[in-house]
DNA sequence: TATTTTTTGAAACATTGTTGCAATTAAAAC
DNA sequence: GTTTTAATTGCAACAATGTTTCAAAAAATA
C-alpha cells in the first residue's frame, strides 16, 4: 500500500490520520500561495469550521505550516519546508509577498528577513519581512 | 483661542473637527504604542463602535495614522510623522516591534525596512519589517 | 441664522476566533 | 478482528471585528 504525501507528512509528525487533516494538507500541497481559513473552507465544501480551525492550529504547532504574515487582517498559512521545522520551533525566515491586486500571498524563499541586533534592553525572537506590490500574474493582466 | 494639537492636525488635513476625532487623536498623541480598535474602545468609554471604525479609516486615508503590521490578527494603528505622510500616500518605512509578552506594538524609527529589487515580473510598492521579541519593559519584569 | 454637506449612531448582517462537552473515530492492545 | 483507550470531531454558544445602509444630528459655509 502506497501512502499519499499527506499521510506520510502526518505520520512523520505523529499526528493521527483523519479525513480533515488529509484534505487540508492536500490543499496546501497543491497550492503555491498561502491559504486563509476562508480559502480552505471554500475548497473543502461543507467541512466543519471549528474542526478546520483546530486542524490549522495543530498543524502550526507541529511545524507543518506557518503563518504567512502579510499585513492583512486575515491569518494565512503556508506549508513549511518540513525538513527544518519542528513542533513549536519554526525555521521559516523567508519573506512573504502580498499582491495588492489579487490579494494572494506567497512565500519568497530567495529573500530572507534581515538579522538585526536588538536595541539595548530588547531581545529579538524573530523578524518578518512583508513585501507588498503586484505579482507577475497581475502585472501581465493589467 | 489656542487650538489643541489634535485640532490643529485635523485642520491641517482639512477634516471636520468632531468630538470623536479629537478624542481618538488625543489618544494616539498620548500613547507610544500602536493602538487597536479595541484599545481605543476601552479608553473611550461608551463611544460608538462604528463611528470609531470609520474614524480610523478616515485617519488612515488622510495620512494621519498608519497600520502597524505586527503579525497578529488585530489591526493596530500608530500616528504618522505627519509632516511626511499625505492622503493615500504614506512614508512610514520604519520597522514595527511586537512584544510577545505584553502584546504591545511600537514603531522603531531607527530601523528601516530594506529596499529590495523586485524579482522579474513583480513590482514592489512597500516593504514591512516586523520584529518579534521582548521589549525592555517586559525584559526587566521577568 | 439659514443652508449645505459631512458625520454620526442605530440596525443589521457576515466573518473570524474561541471554548466546553458529548459523540465519534483512530490507534493500540488483546 | 474485536475491544479498549485516547484523541478528534461536530455542535452549541459566545465574543470580537468588519462592513453597509439610512435617517438624524452636527459642522462648516454663506
Amino acid at each position: 500500500m502506497n501512502m499519499s504525501a499527506s499521510t506520510q507528512l502526518l505520520k512523520a509528525q505523529q499526528l493521527r490520520i483523519t479525513d480533515m487533516r488529509i484534505k487540508v494538507l492536500d490543499l496546501f500541497l497543491s497550492h503555491q500561495e498561502a491559504l486563509s481559513q476562508n480559502d480552505l473552507e471554500n475548497s473543502l465544501g461543507e467541512a466543519d469550521r471549528i474542526t478546520l480551525y483546530r486542524t490549522l492550529r495543530t498543524f502550526e504547532e507541529s511545524g507543518l505550516i506557518h503563518k504567512a504574515i502579510d499585513g492583512t487582517d486575515k491569518q494565512k498559512y503556508a506549508l513549511c519546508k518540513h525538513t527544518q521545522c519542528k513542533p513549536n520551533q519554526h525555521f521559516d525566515h523567508h519573506a512573504h509577498f502580498h499582491c495588492d491586486d489579487c490579494g494572494k500571498t506567497t512565500c519568497v524563499e530567495e529573500i530572507a528577513a534581515p538579522i538585526l541586533s536588538p536595541p539595548p534592553g530588547f531581545s529579538i525572537s524573530k523578524t518578518h519581512l512583508v513585501i507588498h506590490g503586484t505579482c507577475s500574474n497581475c502585472q501581465v493582466a493589467s
